[in-house]
DNA sequence: TTAATGCTGTGAACATAAGCACAAGATTTG
DNA sequence: CAAATCTTGTGCTTATGTTCACAGCATTAA
């Protein structure tokens, strides 16, 4: 395709770059260097050239990176220049925190439908979006060329609601679930595991005691 | 310390391992193969019998693993006998979430005390759990003898929120918001960005059209 | 204009992780 | 009891990711 071969480790470091670069612009800086990036999102600065490297030469020597151009750059990139629409499925607990989130403010994102089984809130309008049937997926999804679910339905449910969602034309999952759902091979998933992310954490409290820094999602 | 040397990319697994057993010895089942897991959990077989491997010889050649054990071990190894307190730093929209999510569940984690600035939520108890001022954090972590908590406070004040737990004598940081803090290297940080998350999501969408199964966290 | 300085981009070394493939041993079957 | 079958545990290969260290060039200072 376009950009061929990023390493996957930089595609996940490119939203921290560029949520920051969108800081420093507006902040009115004008130029950076990999070192300063480096001290703001912890990562080495020879991995911030090497991963910059991969697009192509960004920077010009002896003197870094240009604020604004890298951000605009990043901003294409990371398709920030259109909309995307994104279902929520299953309008529970944290479901109706994320349709509060402002996923909107820095992330040209927006959550445009919701689905859920509870009738009484089937039909209404949760945080300005609209709540619908779980039937409705195989008609909503395409007609609002939605691509990307997050699901937050209970566990023993993933799966079927997966199934639709797929049949339904949907490409990209994000999985609060703790199940470790099936999806064809173009369908992609992230999972957000918060038990488990917790019990890393525990775990690591217990066994690495005082080791290193850490990282990530 | 006591278990040396398992590889992070091992760690983060075991949380996955662990719930999956859980449910195969609800189930009944006492007996399973490194293949077996390897479709429910989406790990290539040989990875699981390396990731068992670490920890010694816990299954028996053309038998497979005895479920019933097995779970218990890494109930052990996970710290899962004994319960672990947890503070919420901010009871914002999400963090209230959290309150509410059902981290116990499977899991011998609870918060324990949440922590806001909101006069109006201070005093009060949500979902069950007292929400302390900012300012008692120096005393009620110790107090309730707290390592873990669980950031969801705005960006602005997110370091200086942190440098306040660390004083506390907090270990371990679950970071909700996009900011990468600064932390002395004995304490841990599981960064878990959302917006981040999504945006990583739509990236790999777009430039890895159909190309692999995916991950995680 | 020339010298000093700064910072990128990258070859190469190193580190971590994943997975193949099979010997070794246990179990099951006949 | 012997043969057939199964499944672990691991040496080794390959893949992926990180970091060092520096040549090369642009910028800045004198």
């Amino acid at each position: 395709m376009s950009t061929q071969k990023i390493p996957q480790a930089t595609a996940k470091r490119l939203p921290i770059y560029y949520r920051y670069l969108k800081i420093l612009n507006d902040a009115g800086k004008e130029r950076v260097s990999s070192t300063e990036l480096s001290d703001a999102v912890k990562v080495d600065s020879a991995t911030i050239r090497r991963d910059f490297s991969y697009f192509g030469a960004l920077g010009k020597r002896g003197y870094g990176y240009d604020v604004e151009n890298l951000m605009k750059f990043f901003s294409k990139t990371l398709n920030q220049d259109h909309l995307t629409s994104v279902a929520l499925i299953g309008v529970g607990n944290l479901g109706h925190a994320l349709l509060n989130y402002n996923f909107h403010q820095n992330n040209n994102t927006r959550i445009s439908a919701a689905f859920d089984v509870k009738e009484e809130i089937v039909g209404t309008i949760y945080s300005g979006i609209p709540v619908y049937q779980m039937d409705e997926m195989m008609e909503q999804i395409p007609l609002q060329q939605i691509e990307i679910a997050i699901l937050t339905v209970p566990a023993q449910v993933a799966q079927d609601t997966v199934n639709k969602l797929v049949e339904a034309g949907v490409k990209g999952i994000m999985n609060f679930t703790p199940v470790r759902i099936t999806v064809p091979k173009n369908v992609r998933v992230q999972n957000v595991d918060l038990t488990n992310e917790l019990q890393t954490l525990i775990y690591f409290l217990d066994n690495y005691a005082g080791e290193e820094v850490s990282e990530e999602e």
